[in-house]
DNA sequence: CTGAAAGCGCTTACAG
DNA sequence: CTGAAAGCGCTTACAG
């Protein structure tokens, strides 16, 4: 800046005003600032812009991992809106590890304004024992109080949508694909276990434990693998709500091998929608949460965090919506 | 700082001195900075500090999208190296849109020290035309010429190696999965392709044309009917090179439904060994380009470039590996 | 072992 | 319409 201001011979307050468009600058000054600007290369320093603004127009995202539909599809709409602001993404994988979390949280040495975080591991008691974080939004299917912002997705709600469709179809065992066992915890799987179980009791209706088909990862081979012994043990069932996509494409797989037709002998309904849930025949009917809103208002949340730290906490809940496709339709 | 300087009741300078560990601070006054900072949640300021020392240690990752397993295989080895140097990754998608690469490359604004790159549509000409780029490294297969240096896989030679591979377990007609049908261009598809010929010409064959099967796109759905198509016409093959691992699981579908065996009957090999590549029955072979040691390479580069933007450019070839696992097995 | 000064590259607030 | 000064929060180079 120095150097155009030289240049051009002009103060270096000058030349701030043509870059920023402030104040006042006669036109043929600014031409020519811009000339110099132009012919030196000059690009305004963001990190001493930044230390005047006290802002440097960075979020930080933390996911777990990116492998999963559900961090994808969120990153990806995360970029998005972040570049439509003009604020930048600083990527940060926690690998679900609570440490991990923690220190993001911390956001010690970090550049960026606040954090975005999807918590994994970490739990309302080590929010409230963090000494000054950073500003933060918590964002994601769980739910966990603490001094924070948040914004969930209704997961519990939305398995309870999707089994009650699934009863509607006149399905009467349905297995839980990739379930917890027990009930209680936070985890997706948990929640929507939670929304499985209060549909069936809504319905008056008891979970079979029978039916509830655990699974190490949420893979097509785990689905696969999983619909594959339940067949060979013989249980009975006529719909399957897999708690992740790929493990319903297992499943569609394994019933096919094994001559089930979908969805006339066995309705089939997943979480997420991922790519392939359209394109998969029949047709994949999954329930998925809106993560274009749940990301704009976390970046909203965040904004007016970082303006203003105190004042109270908000947690908004996300819609989340049921795509119908041929795997659940009912050909009466 | 201030803060704490005034509370201990001594000047910045020592407060910063047991901050970095720089100078001699006496055991006593250390520890009652410390108790300080402790107190006032002090965290230094990343913008000060990266005035000074013209560094923000922040990485500026630019890839097509986060989609395919390439470049989320990437996209993850360099979040994990980086983090282990100590610096943090701003992503950018572009979109495998030229003109947002050209603007991750001039870097306005950004605080990152430079940029890596994957360049989808850029040209060599972009390249010269840019004025005062950042610093930057392309990576990934496309190896596009122009003033930066540069970090690319070998997928040509890879997809030689493959058709080798092939050939030696005794395939004699290999269709081409997702290949392009005109030679040409540089997309891995066709640098692909271009290796698929190249191995077949050594060999003293031809490639036949109906043995090239392009597809729309790269998922299972496409694989699945492109190998469904070629049967129901009844191309005669013994073999197949999909030119994405998602192509094969839906060309072994689609084969096995057909009552062909793999690999009695068809060998089936693939690119990038994705996560599903080791778990379908029949486990999948696969060319694999090393990422970590390209993202090692790429930010190594770069780091170097940030020091001395003049001097030499350099290109580093990433060597690749196949993988053989059930899929080409010759059982003789 | 500790401090006062200058400077990183910009902007803000005030003069003229 | 333009400039000189002070300051953002740190570090570097020099004194003592």
């Amino acid at each position: 800046m120095r150097d155009v201001a030289d240049a051009v011979g002009v103060s270096v307050k000058t030349v701030s005003n043509v870059v920023n468009a402030t104040g006042q600058v006669g036109d043929e000054t600014a031409r020519r600032v811009r000339a110099a600007i132009e012919e030196l290369g000059y690009r305004p320093n963001p990190l001493a812009r930044g230390l005047n603004a006290r802002s440097t127009d960075m979020v930080t995202l933390a996911l777990p991992g990116l492998g999963h539909g559900y961090c994808a599809q969120l990153a990806a709409e995360v970029f998005a809106l972040a570049e439509a602001d003009g604020v930048s993404v600083v990527m940060e994988p926690t690998g679900g590890d609570r440490e991990r979390e923690l220190e993001v949280l911390r956001n010690r040495g970090g550049l960026s304004d606040g954090v975005l975080l999807m918590p994994a591991s970490v739990t309302a008691r080590d929010l409230e024992g963090l000494a000054f974080p950073a500003p933060a939004v918590m964002l994601g299917p769980r739910r966990v109080r603490g001094p924070f912002d948040g914004v969930a997705s209704r997961d519990a709600d939305a398995a309870e949508s999707a089994v009650r469709l699934l009863l509607d179809r006149g399905a009467e065992r349905i297995v839980l694909l990739g379930g917890e066992r027990e009930p209680g915890g936070d985890s997706p799987a948990a929640l929507r276990s939670a929304g499985y179980r209060r549909a069936l009791a809504a319905a008056g209706r008891e979970a079979a434990p029978d039916l509830v088909a655990g699974t190490a990862a949420s893979s097509r081979e785990d689905g696969h693998a999983a619909i594959r012994g339940l067949l060979d043990d013989g249980v009975r069932f006529d719909a399957v709500l897999a708690l992740e996509d790929p493990l319903a494409h297992g499943a569609l797989h394994a019933l096919r091998a094994a001559g089930f037709g979908v969805p006339r002998q066995v309705r089939v309904a997943a979480f997420s929608n991922d790519d392939d849930a359209a394109y998969s025949v029949p047709g994949l009917t999954t329930v998925t949460a809106d993560i274009r809103s749940m990301a704009r208002r976390a970046l909203d949340l965040l904004a007016s965090r970082v303006l203003n730290s105190a004042g109270p906490r908000f947690h908004v809940d996300v819609p989340f919506t049921i795509i119908e496709r041929e795997s659940t339709f009912s050909y009466a």
